[in-house]
DNA sequence: AGCACA
């Protein structure tokens, strides 16, 4: 514990280098152009909709954060940077209004009693940067930096943040955790008083790194991972796998210099799910690097050659005994 | 970048 920090998370976060001055609405006004243009509509998005969190616990995991925010209306991205001394999330919601909103719902909530560590929300100084599924804070450059922002953008375009319908929150809409609970504060959860003395029994990786993954193959129910790293261990790659909705099975193929290895999930959206979800994904034994995750070339169950196989229906002979889904 | 098995 830092004995003599206040208020560190009030320091600046990483070096703005220019502030954009905003349009002067006041001085040099220019001559109001003829009136034909009506006005644009409010320019809400170029106000700061993001929010900055401190006082999380130092393991804290993106997808931590994540599950608590997803909650919160209007939430749309998060992201944790582990760069500095203690970890700083950050939150982007669809307004500054809903980002004020989730801030103050947030604000001094017990982020983990454990810990006894209060959250500590204020405005960010400048938007997260969200890339097609991907977050980038522009100060933020670091492993982590993947976002799922609620776990699968599969096939749905970005409206929702999360198609996973949450089992009714138990909290109100605003009025979270107040500063004010004299006892457990877990009281909120209808779980039972156990004190949850195991982590979740589900594998999870221990980080994620950005990968590049420039060529990729069409969506199917297989996929290809690579990038294992050496002294990968089947067991806990099998463990985080078999773990993931949709799983049906998985080989690893050993080469000389990599391994790779192949799972088959039941359709294209179970596996594309893990394919965004686990893109990234560093584990123990594969040391410090994150796994490729791609498409099968050549799905389970479908036939590699197809040759000069006639797949027209009515061949002569009986079709193939094949199931294209 | 490394893509097998039915």
């Amino acid at each position: 514990m830092a004995g003599a920090g206040i208020h560190p998370y009030h320091q600046q976060w990483p070096p703005v280098p220019a502030p954009p001055p905003p349009p002067a609405a006041a001085s040099a006004a220019p001559p109001p152009p003829p009136v034909h243009h009506p006005p644009p509509p409010a320019p809400s998005h170029d106000e700061v909709r993001t929010i900055f969190i401190t006082g999380l616990p130092e393991d804290v995991k993106e997808r931590e954060l994540q599950n608590l925010l997803r909650w919160l209306p209007g939430y749309e991205a998060s992201q944790v940077n582990y760069k500095g001394e203690k970890p700083m999330g950050f939150a982007l919601f669809s307004s500054a209004r809903l980002a004020v909103a989730a801030k103050d719902a947030l604000q001094e909530m017990v982020f983990d009693a454990e810990s006894k560590s209060l959250l500590h929300v204020e405005m960010a100084k400048k938007n997260l940067f969200v890339k097609r599924g991907i977050v980038t804070d522009s100060d933020a450059y670091d492993q982590t930096k993947r976002l799922r922002t609620g776990g699968n953008y599969s096939h749905s375009p970005y409206t929702s943040p999360s198609p996973f319908h949450p089992p009714a929150p138990v909290w109100g809409p605003h009025g979270y955790m107040t500063p004010t609970p004299p006892y457990d504060p877990y009281g909120c959860y209808p779980v039972p008083p156990v004190p949850m003395p195991t982590p979740a029994p589900v594998p999870a990786p221990s980080s994620y790194v950005p990968v590049q993954n420039t060529k990729d193959n069409p969506p199917c129910n297989t996929l290809f991972i690579g990038n294992l790293g050496e002294n990968i261990n089947e067991e806990e790659l099998r463990g985080l796998f078999s773990a993931q909705p949709g799983f049906k099975q998985m080989k690893i193929l050993r080469q000389e210099r990599h391994t790779v290895c192949f799972i088959e999930f039941e359709d294209v959206s179970t596996a594309t799910n893990v394919h965004h979800s686990l893109q990234g994904a560093v584990i123990p034994s594969s040391g410090s690097v994150g796994m490729r995750i791609q498409y099968s070339k050549n799905p389970f169950g479908k036939r590699k050659d197809s040759g000069h196989l006639v797949s027209s229906p009515s061949a002569n002979g009986p079709p193939p005994a094949l199931t294209y889904q």
